[in-house]
DNA sequence: TAAGATTGAAATGTCAATCTTA
DNA sequence: TAAGATTGACATTTCAATCTTA
């Protein structure tokens, strides 16, 4: 394994170099495609990539409303998280806070008309995106790949 | 496509709900592996992965020292997170910022003893926590499509 | 007692100056 | 003028209370 030119110095044995690669590999994709996606979704309709992620859940969701709670689940987000962003986008008109009836400890996330025309706008420019940056770059036989790899994480 | 029985609501066309998963996975997966691994870091050595990151790439480096600049570089940081990161890490006595000799803008990171040796037990917490919960979980065939997969997106 | 939601404080990260030297 | 490093202001995220209702 050694036999060539190796560096002098202490190196963890080759296996292991192999397999931090794939880690910061990983790592270093996803660093760089969020980023991208988030500057183009910010840049376009000033919505960040987790902003968009409840307005999404939102517009999917049968009457388009949601419980706090429950977008957070929805969205992998912390309750403090979906109850902040939630207010941002409330101030911003995108959204209604309303109260639950028969639990009075609950909130309702509802779109507004205006929210919803901007998730739909913003969903579009977001799926083109990956479409072309993630999707396009894969191909098919990657995309075979990345569902083989994320079955075997799940 | 849309013989079955499928819902009378809106909904993209199949291929979009697919791709979309894929995107939403690759993202899911980064967060609970990321979260759970600087948990892990964070509990046993008191480092953020950031912080784990540049006493690596110090342990790795020749003489145990690289410019802030390379640093930064090569762990993929931006110069301003790299110097805070350093400042910090001088506070606790792992690294000492010196200065480059023959260019009196730059700024050395040299690794102390101290800091060398938090920087192996770290990075060996660091490896086992990979295995197991990334390369264990993805397996001989798994690491092999995550390879195509990055290359892809490289 | 527990669940849902929110708030304040602290950690972390980014962006735009700033300061020194090349 | 530009590069290297740092700083301050600001946004984002998390953690630990807090407050109300079940």
């Amino acid at each position: 394994v050694s036999g060539g030119g190796g560096p002098p110095y202490d190196v963890p044995d080759a296996c292991q170099v192999a397999l931090g690669d794939a880690w910061t590999g990983f790592l270093a994709a996803h660093r760089r495609l969020t980023r991208e996606l988030e500057a183009e979704l910010e840049a376009r309709h000033g919505l960040s990539l987790s902003a968009l992620e409840l307005l999404g859940r939102l517009a999917a969701a049968r009457g388009h409303e949601l419980r706090i709670t429950d977008l957070a689940r929805a969205a992998g987000l912390s309750p403090t998280r979906a109850s902040r962003i939630a207010r941002a986008l409330e101030r911003r008109g995108l959204l209604q806070r309303r109260s639950v009836r028969g639990d009075l400890r609950g909130v309702r996330a509802c779109l507004t008309d205006e929210g919803l025309r901007v998730a739909r706008e913003a969903q579009a420019t977001h799926v083109t995106g990956v479409r072309r940056r993630f999707l396009g770059a894969l191909g098919d036989d990657g995309l075979a790949a990345l569902h083989l790899v994320l079955a075997r994480l799940a």
